[in-house]
DNA sequence: CTGATTTCAGATAAACTGAAATAT
DNA sequence: CATATTTCAGTTAATCTGAAATCA
């Protein structure tokens, strides 16, 4: 086997491995893990979203996300309120404490991933961008759409 | 913020996990997880690696890669042997009944490889693949690099 | 009754750290 | 002594499943 003939899902789990290991040493500072500040971000961009709705926007069970979420809430970050439409749904949003550490966790992050292409070219980035969103199946790409209610 | 203004990192991310979470299904019959299905696979392609050595191209602790090679060592699908130039360092191989394992998984993992990427021009393919590897550190990299020794 | 949301409890795989024994 | 490999023990974050209570 020559040079470039590594499988494509090993170099895209090598390069999700890397920007992982950049995010949590970037976030240590802040006690945030990786999937804590995912949720914090997209919870920040769509108001009243519920951790069922979370859940499904990340592919993952209700249960797992309800763990993050607690860990949101202990470390007083983000706040719920009961939908006025259902007692039974929580909406989740941040509290001016998560809207302070949400700011400067962006800012650190946007140094992680502008140093993890820095070796590319605009262009380049863009169409691998593109590629990515035409490889993933609709389902997959959830956490990136507009809320649905 | 409009349609294509997903942050990279998530991108990629989705795209990771939508690729997991078909090798955890396409691995499940064979009683492998991905990650020791990739183990099993690099330590085919490269003969002579120890648990150390694996623990560097995977870029992780090497107490955490002992235990996945403690998995497939209870499996009987690697054996060990003693390095001739050093009686601490533990050469890994694939039993028979390993390399029979892996030519069944290859073969399933080829099929969730090629669906993943199927919506994808054959030269889209290779610009993705290039682009990643222009990405990766050199250190990232190395799961997929000649054996040193 | 059904279905969705939340919560509680327990399990697992995959990573980590710290510490120790072994070998060169 | 220093360094590398392996091993043991404990921990953590992040997933899962199953089961139960709540509500429209």
């Amino acid at each position: 086997m020559p040079g470039g003939s590594a499988r494509t899902f090993l170099l895209v789990r090598s390069l999700q491995l890397e920007i992982f290991h950049c995010m949590v040493e970037a976030l240590g500072p802040f006690r945030l893990t990786p999937a804590q500040y995912m949720v914090l971000s997209l919870a920040s961009n769509h108001g009243q979203l519920s951790t069922a709705e979370l859940a499904r926007r990340f592919q993952i069970a209700p249960q797992s996300m309800n763990q993050t979420v607690a860990s949101l809430l202990r470390k007083g970050v983000i706040s719920r309120r009961e939908s006025p439409a259902h007692r039974r749904i929580l909406h989740i949003e941040l509290t001016p404490q998560g809207r302070k550490l949400l700011r400067q966790c962006d800012a650190v992050i946007d140094r992680v991933e502008r140093r993890a292409f820095k070796s590319l070219e605009l262009e380049e980035l863009e169409a691998f961008r593109r590629t990515i969103q035409k490889a993933l199946p609709a389902s997959a790409n959830s956490a990136n759409s507009t809320p649905r209610n």
